[in-house]
DNA sequence: GTTGACCTTGACGTAATCGTCAACCGGACC
DNA sequence: GGTCCGGTTGACGATTACGTCAAGGTCAAC
């Protein structure tokens, strides 16, 4: 395991294409070494490119990535850049746990789905047959 | 609270445009019926959108969306339909428990962000100044 | 010394998700 | 009858996040 990446290495680790790696560093997201022309990645390229996927993944998009980026990469920030990076990433956390809340009410109903389907091919097994079967039974009708 | 809605009164409610509802039946994600020309929206429509708002902040494409709404409509499906259903949504509840492992993650590394940014502070605070911050003593350099 | 693999920049194309604007209609109210 | 409010369709524009060429540089291998 080395300790620097050329672009399509980088690339097929993260199962992105070079194109992105290119694009994010556009975008101010990445700055990887040169040499000569060619991109040089680093270890620590290679762990920002997990958080700026991850930060894709939870769904941020690339320009709110790269602010987050910039709060983290403060060096010795003056009090009330700390004091806006703080506020910032607690708003962060606080957007995520409300996303987090979000899943969480699919997930539970894919599942009461799930379990109304698995029922009625049951039910279909025991040839109790012709009436409706999911419906909007499974839908909330008034619980918005 | 009435039992129908027109357009813009759902849109507010919802703090979407009038505009996003006439797409999302252009996409065949809603199919409100009309008085005339006027589109009249009723609970189920309502309890749909809701879904679909909700299927977008988990990061569902309108396209996926869709088809979750067309498995959730099959009445009386064949056995096979239904199979098939189970299977796409359990592989949604998978993929939403993927996604909610990142979300934690990321919300761990903001506490730690936030943890370093106040310890920071405080230090500064008694007068030791002058050195890395933030820095990527944050940041994961080897764990991806 | 040329082939081939990999890299570069730059320009243009594309899909998704609407926003915006134009032109129009129908009903309520003065 | 005029006007305003809210609704309609349709077309075009904007943004994000890349994909897809085109045209060429570099460097090891044969």
């Amino acid at each position: 395991m080395s300790d620097t990446f050329t672009i399509s290495q980088l690339a097929a680790e993260f199962g992105v294409t070079p194109r992105a790696l290119r694009f994010y560093e556009d975008r101010g997201l990445l700055a990887p070494a040169r040499r000569g022309q060619a991109r040089l990645y680093s270890r620590r390229d290679r762990a920002r490119l997990a958080l700026i996927l991850r930060g894709k993944r939870v769904g941020f998009s690339l320009t709110e990535i790269a602010e987050m980026l910039n709060l983290y990469d403060l060096e010795d920030g003056q009090e009330t850049q700390l004091r806006t990076a703080l506020g910032k990433f607690r708003a962060q956390i606080a957007a995520l746990e409300a996303q987090r809340r979000d899943i969480e009410e699919s997930i539970a109903e894919l599942h009461r789905a799930c379990d109304f389907i698995e029922t009625s091919l049951s039910e279909r097994r025991e040839r109790v047959v012709g009436r409706p079967v999911i419906g909007y039974a499974v839908m909330p009708t008034d619980r918005v």
